[in-house]
DNA sequence: GTATGGATGTTCT
DNA sequence: GAACATCCATACT
């Protein structure tokens, strides 16, 4: 779906604001707005795809204890977690959870908002639905490097997360993209029918076929982190 | 629309 | 030296 961003920011999120659940959390990024301000303008882009990465989740890169390069995941919820994936992308991540604990959630795919031009220049293409959509791209068109490992995304700096620009859309939900350890486990979280989520189409809630009804569900309204799973 | 394979560098064994 | 939360081009149905 198309949207036309509203002039002005949406109010900047403060830490007390962030679930401290990393489930949560994962949900209630869907549909904010992250925003870098660069020396060359403001780049915007509304979160349409997240994955939840747990505490003593063996898919979580904290799962092996702290190291030098996943330290960020055991800082305080709304710190930055950048690091280096298949030798050219910088993937983004969020902290969750409180300090001491390493969890986090992968930021997957962004529906531009603010700075297309920066972020086709960036990206070195033209294509909307290409700019932001999976991790790499994203941390791409927003100029997001390892430097910013470890900022903190509530404390008025350039990189920061703010509210919706539009009212949020159904959330779907379904087994998280590209890993091999606990890879059944539905983490993944999504707006549905956003045509600026990654992956294949049977997970984003476009599958073709009624067999691939079972691979995403639509996550009841009101219901509880926990119970998202299965 | 989906599937496959190569390129890339850092981290940890 | 293997693993890796990916991207892109290419070759299919």
């Amino acid at each position: 779906m198309q949207r036309r961003h509203e002039s002005g920011a949406p109010a900047r999120l403060r830490r007390k604001d962030l679930p401290t659940d990393t489930v949560a959390l994962a949900r209630f990024l869907i549909g904010k707005t992250l925003i870098h301000d660069l020396p060359e303008g403001r780049v915007s882009g509304r979160i349409v795809e997240t994955e939840a990465y747990l505490p003593g989740d063996p898919a979580c890169h904290a799962f092996i204890g702290e190291t030098r390069r996943n330290r960020s995941l055991f800082l305080e919820r709304g710190h930055a977690y950048v690091y280096f994936s298949y030798g050219c992308w910088a993937l983004m991540n969020v902290a969750s959870e409180t300090a001491g604990i390493g969890a986090g959630i992968l930021l997957r795919a962004l529906e531009p908002l603010e700075g297309v031009p920066l972020m086709e220049r960036r990206r070195g293409t033209t294509r909307l639905l290409d700019l932001a959509r999976g991790p790499g791209r994203l941390s791409n068109a927003m100029g997001i490097t390892l430097a910013h490992d470890a900022r903190d995304l509530c404390n008025g700096g350039p990189l920061w997360l703010a509210g919706e620009t539009c009212p949020q859309a159904k959330i779907g939900v379904s087994t998280r993209i590209g890993i091999t350890k606990a890879a059944d486990r539905r983490l993944r979280f999504f707006e549905i029918g956003n045509r600026f989520v990654s992956g294949p189409a049977h997970l984003n809630g476009r599958g073709s076929s009624p067999a691939n009804r079972s691979d995403w569900r639509a996550i009841p309204v009101d219901s509880q982190p926990a119970s998202v799973e299965g």
